[in-house]
DNA sequence: TAAGATAAGTGGTTAACAGTGGGTTAAAAT
DNA sequence: ATTTTAACCCACTGTTAACCACTTATCTTA
């Protein structure tokens, strides 16, 4: 089964002193209503917070189910995604709470960029993020490749 | 599945002071009424800023959508690209309003530049166009690539 | 070709809504 | 029982988008 979410775009927002952030109306406009205003944020792969749906979320954990444990990396990969999925609802004005263990990860302090990236959210500590942006982590070749395959 | 537009011309129009911009009636027209005058602005490769018919934007979105995040130059990849792009809608009057982030990245003040470039749409300030234009920066070799490639 | 009619481009106003902050009560933990 | 935490409610402010209005251009028809 495939995603149903195609979320985009980019906003700055900011978090207040109890640890709520506010999800674009754009975006949060686009839950359906089977998942009720529910999702789950965890632990990005890079250094920022991901948030999926929670029909999203069911997907991918059925993927996971299918890893095999007896891989080091498999095991180190569900253990660092797992652990730290929280299943969470936002508020009548939108907002959720970005547990503080996430808020510690991604280095989040005042500001936020919040980011859509199909099927789901990221959020991110501005500064870091334009970092990651400028720095030539990425080998130019794969990127170019990837441009060849995917036609824009 | 292959474009349904083919966008063709040059026009020249004004951004007023909320950053509205107006579609040329003859590109607006083109429109599918499945589109329902929506769209998709995000960054050019140039400095300007594209347009694409929602169901444009629908083709290079299943594209993406086949791209795995374990991979770290896929997730760099699929977040500068989602990143600017913004689904739009134009008003009564067949207007839009450029996110003030690619005001910024094209370097519009008040006029600009709206070329039609078969599936999608380019907007320009019209002095930096003027510049490309005349910078020989497509290096005669990449024509004669292309060249064998498409048949004008 | 001139005049009226229609459509296109531009500008401003307003009312709804989104984002943010704070306070109060209920629940949980110590 | 007391302190802490989290959910809920209310309120303020700035932005946005829907609406209205005017001018200029284009098309049509006499």
């Amino acid at each position: 089964m495939s995603s149903q979410y195609t979320f985009t775009g980019e906003f700055t927002f900011s978090i207040d002193s109890k640890n709520r952030i506010n999800i674009p109306a754009t975006l949060r406009k686009q839950f359906l209503s089977r998942d009720k205003k529910t999702f789950v944020v965890t632990r990005g792969i890079d250094q920022c917070a991901w948030i999926y749906p929670m029909s999203e979320w069911e997907i991918i954990q059925k993927e996971l189910k299918e890893l095999s444990s007896l891989s080091k990396t498999n095991r180190i990969f569900l253990r660092n995604h797992l652990r730290h999925a929280n299943i969470i609802k936002f508020d009548n004005q939108g907002r959720f709470v970005l547990p503080q263990s996430l808020v510690d990860y991604s280095t989040i302090k005042k500001d936020v960029t919040i980011i859509g990236v199909l099927n789901k959210i990221e959020i991110w500590n501005p500064h870091l993020l334009k970092k990651v942006d400028q720095s030539d982590e990425v080998d130019e070749q794969s990127y170019e490749e990837l441009s060849e395959r995917v036609n824009i």
